[in-house]
DNA sequence: TCCTGACGCGAGTGATCACTCGCATACAAT
DNA sequence: ATTGTATGCGAGTGATCACTCGCGTCAGGA
């Protein structure tokens, strides 16, 4: 029952906007009654914090995953080539949610959730930049992390959205090139 | 008059956010009466657009001209690195209203507006891009270009809004490492 | 002094929507 | 069969807010 209203709720987000997202038609689209709703949650709120928390789960799997399962390797292009590869595949999964979780929702609400992701992600990239060969010379992990995580994470979403006339793979090319090309940029220290 | 409701709406927005901003509340802060409101806008999201307006006009304005002014000289890393601090400084001038312009607003009526801010900053940096030295063995400028500033653009924002613990010396430094980083990372072809 | 019309006023209106409450129903226990 | 309970129902309610409309007011011209 939870679960049917969740579903509804991620539904008619995608679907028809945050703006059509009352919950009558929540109730509607799970085939259960307005006031049934209230017996599971205290709130509107809540259920659209239920759906953000479900894709936010989903999205952040998938990229972790895919960082978690490298951290130890030797470092190389090619791991920063499967990331990016990951982080589009998980943002375009389903790219209207992503458009209403982006661009419509109230960020207030729900911006802790979404820099938990954007947290998760970074601690990662951190982890993988200080044990990554040659890591001695470089500045600190955490800074350099958080550059890179912000960067791709808009390039990506941007990409996803806006779809402008750029091929996927071109695009992979350009963040490689981005990241490899930032790591390995003479400082001034 | 029509200054006063702008000014009006700016300040609400600023100080008390999107969802406090009603069509009465911005006209007690004018000094005026909700009705003599509509003497001057046909709806709220006018009022609305103005502001967003006003503020994305002073914002590339200020990037804009540091771009302008330099785009035929020879380009060398203080022109990104001014480029950079003049896009900060635009956008730490009115924190409040960055917030709700970024986070609060919902975007579906206001996208045109911002991308034409991005646009207008991407069309000047290709054309740096396009006659830097060194420009003849680079990729598409366009790209490069669409790369840079939506890079650029989030770590500003978010660097500005979620102030986390980087020095803004520290920042640009950074930011001037991803960029040239970029644009000197080997490529396939 | 009187007229006039444009400007501004602010209580009112209609619509929307999150949320509630009393009822029906189905099922379990006796 | 009968009672008790939990589950779902859906019309209703109160509050909010964008927007309107009929009135007062005060210019400036005769």
């Amino acid at each position: 029952m939870v679960g049917r209203i969740v579903a509804a709720g991620r539904a008619v987000l995608a679907e028809e906007g945050y703006d059509a997202c009352s919950t009558n038609r929540i109730a509607a689209r799970a085939g259960v009654s307005p006031g049934s709703v209230y017996q599971y949650f205290p709130d509107k709120a809540a259920i659209v914090a239920a759906v953000i928390e479900g894709w936010s789960d989903e999205t952040a799997e998938r990229v972790a995953a895919s960082l978690a399962d490298r951290v130890g390797e030797p470092g190389g292009i090619g791991m920063v080539r499967a990331t990016i590869e990951a982080l589009l595949s998980a943002l375009e999964a389903d790219p209207e949610l992503l458009r209403v979780v982006s661009e419509e929702l109230p960020m207030a609400q729900h911006k802790e959730r979404r820099t938990a992701l954007e947290r998760r992600v970074r601690e990662l990239t951190a982890t993988w930049l200080a044990v990554r060969p040659g890591a001695s010379t470089a500045p600190d992990p955490a800074v350099s992390a958080w550059v890179l995580v912000l960067a791709l994470e808009n390039l990506a979403v941007r990409w996803v959205l806006d779809s402008p006339p750029v091929p996927r793979e071109r695009l992979v090319e350009e963040l490689v090139a981005l990241v490899t090309g930032y790591l390995s940029a003479p400082r001034p220290g």
